[in-house]
DNA sequence: CCAGGGATCCCCT
DNA sequence: GGGGATCCCTGGG
């Protein structure tokens, strides 16, 4: 578990209580690069459904690829509101995306995740079988999960949202963010190496 | 590869 | 205030 987590998880389990609780909304006001690296491998629930981060991308609002960059508008609200909430937003007029808020103006879109928990329900949802495909993008995530427009500026340490740190040391992968033409260089993509639920392989 | 899908926001009247 | 390019995508060829 990463050390900054591992603190925040001893200050909130009274000593001799096996509880495990989600990372408070504090913990994401941070840069959000390191955020996004350390997602990986943190458990993301809803409801809870859902299972481990193995793709994420960071933007912020000196990115020209971010929805911050122009600086506040009805969309973005929520990424220039409280860290640790939800900033959800429609793409393509069908699909939905689930980011976190990190400092104000950024935020860590949640790309892909290995699915554990309710995997049933995502099959219902995504009306398909095979895990691999149940969370591979961010638009499938976001339908496997239950997410919509609705958890737009939700907290993420609360019900129905459940964020635990990654508990196992693994490595990460690093390449350019997919589907976007500014700022396309920059290396803000990240994964768990070698996982098989990722969206794309890593370029 | 490419069509579908609809909201958003730029930029010009 | 409005036209039109753009968009952090997906599923099916």
């Amino acid at each position: 578990m990463h050390e900054r987590a591992a603190r925040l998880y001893d200050a909130a389990r009274p000593i001799g209580a096996d509880i495990v609780v989600s990372l408070p909304r504090s913990y994401f006001d941070r840069p959000v690069t390191d955020i996004a690296r350390e997602l990986i491998g943190a458990g993301l629930f809803v409801a809870g459904v859902g299972g481990r981060i193995v793709e994420v991308e960071a933007y912020d609002a000196t990115d020209p690829a971010s929805h911050s960059f122009r600086g506040p508008t009805p969309r973005n609200a929520a990424m220039f509101g409280p860290a640790g909430h939800a900033y959800v937003y429609k793409i393509y007029g069908i699909h939905f995306c689930l980011n976190i808020v990190c400092q104000k103006g950024s935020a860590v879109l949640i790309r892909a995740l290995e699915p554990s928990e309710g995997v049933g329900t995502m099959v219902e949802r995504r009306g398909l079988m095979g895990e691999k495909q149940l969370c591979s993008g961010p638009g499938k995530l976001a339908q496997a999960l239950g997410i919509g427009l609705g958890h737009n500026g939700m907290p993420l340490d609360a019900f129905p949202f459940e964020i635990r740190a990654a508990e196992q040391e693994h490595a990460i992968g690093v390449g350019a963010r997919i589907g976007i033409t500014k700022g396309a260089e920059t290396p803000w993509r990240f994964v768990l190496q070698g996982s098989p639920f990722l969206s794309r392989p890593l370029r």
